[in-house]
DNA sequence: ATGAAAGCGCTAACAT
DNA sequence: ATGTTAGCGCTTTCAT
């Protein structure tokens, strides 16, 4: 038997008669065999793997985004590899370059801002190439994901019309968080069109964590005790925030405002809800595997823009109607 | 100039002179060219692929040990890639026949359990294999890990020296999860020898929240109200028990004690820090891809067993001395 | 339904 | 320091 009907066998490919298909797959068995890939790549030049590229697996938004593309790719025959860049540009440029030197079908990336050189390799691999999470700006191919000037700018909207005023933020001071950066413009841009600015900031560097959170609301509160509403730019940070605020027997909603954003549920069970966006990070996983898998037709702009979704919780005044 | 100087500079091998080499490297960079890695893997019969296979990512443990793992690699020309299995063993054998058939240069897998096809081809397939997390059973290769078993008897020996009689636990219904399985055992095995037993235990099943740690711990507390301690299968499912007991009114390590397992530091800010044990899960990460890159030499006994590490936190008495 | 031949884009090994 | 040749293990294509 001809090697070339094991790879029929192998691949379910062309006609094979049910006895030798039968004594191949037993034989594969057997012998513990596993096709070489490398192989067989080369010959089809066709390669089943789906880059993905985020900057971390410790924040919890990257977890949920994967989980949405495996899910949908998992009916495909398609495979994600992951590639982490702890929001460097230059080592994004290098997990790309690795990536792409594996001929990849397609290219799932998050954010929209990357070197040069990034995106002329990107533009020159011929395959489909999704940016994730931000729609904010100029993409290569294809976007999927919401607008983080919006989502900032509704929050503040959301906040000034519950009445508060004296408002402050804490967040990341990465120059390389674009989104973070963006939703802070939106939600600025709102506070100025009402006449009002932010009367504090505090700014950290490095992971978030209940701690960290904790700290940087202390902090801020000490500097400008006289807030009303503290913006914190994720959820981490902000239920961090919201403990000390409980430690220290503020009236939350009433006396100080509290939010968030992304909309983690594995911070569900807090004392209190804090209030947040829903940032739509299984959907965004989701439609942009679907777009790459080719089981979504592109739109014709190019965008798939997803609504941040207000989640009220119970760290914001209810709204007089 | 041959394609073969084209090749000798792009991966710095082999004597090309200066002028050579800088002429090639400008024209790879305007032609953005980027090297076919299948092509290269075939022909030089070596790929710089690590296969990582986890059971999850959305369990707080793993981006720690894929944390540690790319420290280790970075500098190596060694990446990761990583699968993930959902603590399936049918998955973990489609994943880890996906990745062979890539001929990576090595495995880093979580667990010791895996099935008879899983471990024939681990064992066929001629490359360094480390299982993590676990030592506590037969290894195909390499181990390197905590004994759970003994992370729980540690616990429970604490707890009992405490003074602590009246013991609960609260945990996965996975049979999957052998981990935290072990760690029972451990811990039962501990108080049977002081003639003490489990007074109730509560499972769940699904991913791990501090909404659900409160359920489950309101639930069990409600069958058992007289219990003493309470001994959680995680800290998020710890921390939400904390929450619950916090809201409760409970006298926290006096009326009631509550320890958890892994000693995740996102969860550092918690209004009671939550006694816990760490389960080294980074050191894991950087021990196994020093093996696997070559950096360490695989002890004779080939298992790495690291000491699980109490952490007292405040939710459990302290002992008198 | 099965087989034979050619070749995918590189690199190892051996010239020069 | 540079070039030549063969071949990695498959799949494509074309025969039979």
């Amino acid at each position: 038997m001809s090697e070339m009907t094991v790879s029929r066998v192998l691949r379910n490919r062309g006609d094979v008669s049910a006895a030798t298909r039968e004594k191949v797959l037993t034989a594969a068995k057997t012998l513990g065999y596993v096709p070489n890939k490398i192989a067989g790549g080369l010959a089809s030049q066709r390669v089943n793997l789906v880059a993905v590229v985020i900057p971390s697996l410790s924040n919890l938004v990257f977890p949920d985004v994967l989980g949405g593309i495996s899910a949908e790719l998992d009916d495909t025959g398609l495979q994600p590899v992951i590639g982490v860049t702890n929001y460097s540009p230059a080592r994004e440029e290098m997990v790309l370059y690795d990536m792409l030197s594996w001929r990849p079908s397609g290219v799932i990336l998050a954010g929209l801002e990357h070197s040069k050189a990034s995106c002329a390799m990107l533009g020159n691999a011929g395959i489909p190439v999704v940016e994730i999470m931000d729609i904010d700006g100029e993409g290569i191919d294809t976007l999927v994901g919401i607008s983080h000037i919006r989502a900032g700018r509704e929050m503040a909207a959301r906040i000034i019309a519950a009445g508060y005023r004296r408002i402050g933020f804490v967040g990341t001071h990465m120059p390389e968080d674009h989104r973070a950066r963006k939703r802070l413009v939106g939600f600025e841009e709102c506070l100025a069109e009402a006449g009002l600015h932010l009367e504090a900031r505090e700014y950290y560097q490095g992971g978030s964590s209940l701690l960290k959170g904790r700290e940087l609301t202390q902090r801020i509160l000490t500097r400008a005790p006289d807030l009303d509403f503290l913006y914190f730019s994720n959820d981490m940070i902000g239920a961090g925030g919201l403990l000390h605020c409980l430690d220290k027997g503020y009236d939350i909603s009433g006396q100080i405002g509290l939010a968030g954003f992304n909309g983690v549920d594995l911070l569900d069970g807090l004392p209190v809800r804090l209030t947040t966006t829903d940032a739509r990070r299984v959907e965004i996983g989701r439609r942009a595997a679907r777009i790459v898998a080719g089981k979504d037709i592109t739109p014709p702009d190019r965008i798939v823009a997803l609504q941040p979704t207000f989640i009220a919780g119970e760290t914001i005044r209810e709204i007089k109607p």
